[in-house]
DNA sequence: TCATAAACTGAAGATTGCCTGAGAATACGC
DNA sequence: GCGTATTCTCAGGCAATCTTCAGTTTATGA
């Protein structure tokens, strides 16, 4: 996949501590790397026994586990860092099978799971979610909505409105059109788009991020004014016209 | 436990105290995580001993308390715990077979029984039913009716109304209902709905969420407008049609 | 102005997710 | 016990969505 790096998110987020702990280098580095740019404090542990120590001094805010780690599991990690009185949320990180019994219960606590591959914005919206809920997130006035210009974007019903008229997105479109509103005035790269919004393992062109600001457009941008705009050689951009 | 922004409940309930006494800590995990999420204030202990210690000191409003402990017997830690002037309704936890009868005899109180395995949104309706039967709640201003639309939920009945006409729902389609309701307007996974309405040790797939739902919709949504809303990839939602 | 690269868009095929009916298994009431 | 209600599994069918691709349009700079 496409490798980059980018600043990501306008809503700073200050520091709070995200543990990931996964045994495979590549998807550990993946997240932990997103995860800084949009403004965690990130440490990264390869077993259960490392996230062990890790948390101990580190007391993360939340956790991202893969369920399946060499050593312990991710849930009997997650039970001893709790019980070492680490008050942490939780993301669980399964694959596309492993989803059987334990990974049930996980909505209860606030805690939250994720089957791989994901993508990486997706894991950030949950990542946020989960610390709104477990109530570790103090900046974010906003609730569950986002907004730029007359686009409102909300999480909790999935629903999205120009000009208050409500429109009907698919999962993909609704996706790029957060990435898009999240990075409001900023240009992104297609690269930058197919890294977010799909899949890291998604194997095919960047093509497809045409055809979908293609789709966008035609919903959101048959009002005035446009806001997704070509910046040519370069990305898109959402942005008001200017004055 | 599993997935996406789960707000659970909407009434705040605040900071009452329950003690949770089981002797297998993994449930004992899964109701305290549950009840805290909920907002309440939990304590567990492992077995009888420790309970009365608790209490004494802890004084919860209610407790959830397995009948079947490895030093005294469920009874007999409720019976002590009263005797030493603390005045909590209990609900018992008992195994499938077996002392039915017994326990029956003890929930005159105001006390209440559930059969393990339950599921966790009956247990958090019994525990606030109990409560507010017990006159501890004082907040929920609430009779034991939910709404939504010209949808009627009764827990103290069990009747459900659509439009005011009485709607025969199974065990299953009432709970489901129910958590749809609780989080009303809100999009809930199949996943989400899967760990809060069925027992916490169904083995089965996401598919006989889509079962239920199809059901419900049968006997709910004959009626206009439809309720039920799929959204597809993400869950489903309980809305009026917009504007 | 022209040549070229980049971006746009419609169409089509593949894939996925959801709905529903049918039937087996189980629980429950009489 | 027997019959009915309920729970649960499963598979076929349908429609939304994803993905690819090719023909067309647009921007740019020589």
């Amino acid at each position: 996949m496409t490798t980059t790096l980018d600043r990501v998110n306008s809503k700073t987020t200050n520091g709070q501590r995200i543990l990931v702990v996964d045994d495979e280098a590549s998807i550990s580095e993946l997240i932990s790397t997103s995860l800084r740019f949009v403004g965690f404090d990130v440490r990264t542990a390869a077993n259960g026994a490392e996230a062990l120590l890790i948390a101990e001094e580190f007391k993360p805010h939340a956790m991202v586990l893969d369920v399946m780690l060499p050593d312990l599991d991710g849930f009997e990690v997650c039970k001893k860092i709790r019980n070492e009185g680490v008050d942490t949320g939780v993301l669980f990180l399964t694959a596309k099978d492993g989803m059987d019994d334990k990974v049930k219960g996980l909505t209860l606590g606030g805690d939250d799971y994720m089957t791989k591959p994901f993508s990486l914005e997706e894991l950030v919206a949950r990542l946020r979610a989960l610390l709104r809920r477990t109530g570790v997130d103090v900046i974010e006035v906003d609730d569950e909505k986002m907004r730029f210009a007359d686009l409102e974007l909300d999480e909790a019903t999935h629903e999205v409105r120009r000009a208050g008229q409500l429109l009907d997105l698919s999962p993909t479109e609704f996706a790029l059109l957060r990435y898009l509103i999240i990075n409001a005035d900023r240009v992104v790269s297609k690269a930058q788009i197919l890294d977010h919004v799909w899949q890291y393992d998604f194997r095919g062109d960047m093509g497809i991020v045409e055809t979908y600001i293609s789709y966008l457009r035609k919903k959101i941008d048959s009002f005035d004014p446009p806001l997704i705009h070509t910046v040519r050689g370069v990305g898109y951009r959402l942005r008001l016209p200017p004055q």
